[in-house]
DNA sequence: TCCACTATCTAAACATTGTTTAATTTACGC
DNA sequence: GCGTAAATTAAACAATGTTTAGATAGTGGA
């Protein structure tokens, strides 16, 4: 363990920030986003509910905090995918973007979620300014004359409406039966990588 | 006026369930979602707390009600811009599709959290279906091989990601300077028709 | 016409939430 | 060691969603 129990006593915490943003991961990933409360973040921690607000300002501030997590598990989780593979493209990107909001749906809605969020300033604005510059350098080098522009949108359009509809379970209408061959993660990865994006 | 102000006397209202979503609806477009709460809604139509409750069943009923208006909205807009041309397909959608997305984007926001909607059953349900069912219609003849569903999730996917991206406001850093030519609505719808979308 | 019946609405309460204030406890620099 | 600043608590406030019991009004049948 890196920081266990340490005592659980001591008036001071030591680490209470993390551990309330632990907390509020985990109530996120587990009970969905309206188990993230200020008191209820606060009882996991043992604390009183003035602290987690001492920390982060407000419940606008615990969520932005968490969605900078989320920001930074997503850089994270392209470079691990794209680091497996040699060449780069929209496509790859595509199918990595889906797959991490395909398995961190409620963190990935929470992230786009602005109106719960703080306006731009603080951890959330770096890691997301740093998480769409990765996503940028990942269309970039493919482009071939000056539109390079229109195919980044499209492509990151393409991966964010895919991704997002995925999660809201809208697709399998439009796709059949839900047993159809369209219908896991890695057929949709797949799909990007297949015939036709390469137009892009 | 086709229900004015009635008497704003007698115990009944007459047609309190409209009023409260007209509330509502009001509230939602000109104070953002967190204004949209039970209480709000039932001061503005002078009426207690409970009444609401008693049409809607909870707040995700009345949030739900007001998400079926938006999917028919978004039906009436993508009629209305589609009659206007005699040609049809995937680009044009997405041109309509977006420009209902930027024009309510407080609505179109709405209809897609689906955390703070009732999971499926009455007029929501209904709504969103005849949407849905509404968009592949346009998509689907311009196919011309077996794969039209593939071309069907690419438009939708990319109408829909193109559509939330513009709202949160983070394509100006992917498209340079917010003067650019790529700024206005109009250019957006422009991009889905421009030269590449054809490959759909 | 009158009378049950049902739908509609109110008033008052409850539990829960975010947030503030004042006070208390600890750590840390000098 | 001491004083200052940070971390934390306890208690309160206003606002919310929801429930309960009751009041009011429209409606359909004898």
């Amino acid at each position: 363990m890196d920081h266990p129990d340490q005592q659980e006593k001591s008036y001071h915490h030591g680490d209470l920030r993390r551990a309330i943003l632990d907390a509020a991961e985990r109530r996120l990933t587990e009970n969905g986003f309206d188990a993230v409360t200020i008191r209820a973040c606060a009882r996991d921690a043992g604390v009183s509910p003035a602290a987690p607000i001492h920390h982060f300002g407000s419940l606008k501030g615990l969520l932005s905090a968490l969605a900078a997590r989320g920001f930074e598990q997503l850089v994270a989780r392209l470079d691990a995918d794209l680091a497996t593979r040699t060449e780069s493209g929209p496509s790859l990107l595509v199918g990595a973007y889906v797959a991490f909001a395909v398995s961190s749906p409620r963190m990935f809605d929470l992230m786009w979620r602005e109106d719960v969020l703080d306006p731009d300033g603080g951890d959330l604005s770096c890691a997301r300014r740093v998480a769409l510059e990765r996503l940028q350098a990942h269309v970039k080098p493919t482009q071939a004359s000056g539109d390079e522009r229109i195919r980044a949108i499209r492509a990151w359009s393409l991966a964010h409406g895919l991704a997002t509809l995925l999660q809201h379970g809208r697709m399998q209408k439009a796709l059949g039966a839900p047993g159809s061959a369209l219908s896991t993660t890695q057929d949709f990865a797949t799909l990007a990588y297949d015939d036709g994006f390469s137009s892009f």
